[in-house]
DNA sequence: ACTAATGTTGTAGG
DNA sequence: GCCTACAACATTAG
């Protein structure tokens, strides 16, 4: 579900609140799957609140806890428990919830980094235009694929992917595109992702952020879920394909082969 | 009933 | 190693 914008749109919100405070409980409800691990946080006083690509750092003094939100994932600032609450904090001030329905999300205690990290690609964000077009040039496979595999770049989803090759009228099957190109594709992601951030994220089903709130940047999609919609640039018809068992919105007009 | 949904991972084949 | 396809995970909404 959350992508770059929606993740740090939850970081802002959740650090002032985070840092400082001492976890005294961990409650799970009902069944986690195996592939988290909670303990043995409980004691841990927390330094600071991180996004790192899509994920959630929660660094403390004796370790950290990384969350992936998956597609449904939530973590609710002084939230109410819900039927799909997994995970309940209790801190010394205040308490975090983390919910789940569909259960995709993770949420993992390490005493140090975690290793899934390293395997993650640059930060968009962050990243030289050079460093971008050094990196796109290097892939042979079709672009959008590219832009969501998290171990080429980490934090673009299926949203934001399609939104920044709209504004950079890429081709989401294009393969081997020009530096000329590549430069403008790495400045659509960043405008993209910035303007995304600037309206705390998109809340097309299930996101929201650390209070509760829906994000607005859903009301500026160009593309994304919009098929059959006139391209608010030129009228053409936006076209949904499938690319990589994933829905792909584009303008067949403005984005050529 | 069927399909698609903001995601990742593992497996298999070319 | 890179690229592609598919299944799996679990649940809801149209």
């Amino acid at each position: 579900m959350p992508e770059l914008p929606e993740v740090e749109t939850i970081v802002r919100d959740l650090a002032p609140h985070l840092v400082g405070r001492r976890i005294v409980e961990t409650r799970v409800l009902g069944r986690l799957s195996a592939a988290n691990c909670l303990e043995p946080s409980v004691g841990a006083q927390i330094c600071s609140v991180r996004r790192y690509g899509k994920y959630i750092l929660i660094e403390c003094d004796a370790g950290v806890l990384t969350v992936h939100l998956g597609m449904t994932g939530k973590l609710l600032w002084q939230g109410a428990t819900s039927p799909y609450t997994r995970i309940a904090f209790q801190l010394d001030e205040g308490r975090l919830i983390y919910d789940d329905a569909r259960q995709f999300g993770r949420v993992r205690w390490s005493s140090g980094q975690p290793a899934e990290l390293e395997r993650l690609g640059p930060d968009p964000l962050a990243i030289a235009p050079e460093e971008f077009i050094a990196l796109v040039q290097g892939r042979r496979g079709q672009i959008k694929p590219l832009l969501l595999n998290q171990r080429v770049l980490r934090g673009l989803g299926n949203i934001y992917a399609d939104e920044a090759l709209f504004r950079a009228r890429i081709h989401p099957r294009a393969r081997c595109i020009s530096a000329a190109r590549a430069r403008r594709l790495h400045q659509a992601i960043v405008a993209v992702l910035e303007q995304a951030i600037a309206h705390r994220g998109s809340s097309i089903s299930d996101y929201v952020d650390a209070e509760g709130r829906q994000g607005a940047f859903q009301h500026l999609h160009q593309v994304y879920g919009k098929q059959g919609r006139p391209c608010p640039a030129c009228g053409a018809g936006i076209r949904r394909i499938e690319i990589a068992q994933r829905g792909a919105y584009y303008c067949p007009r403005c984005q050529r082969r």
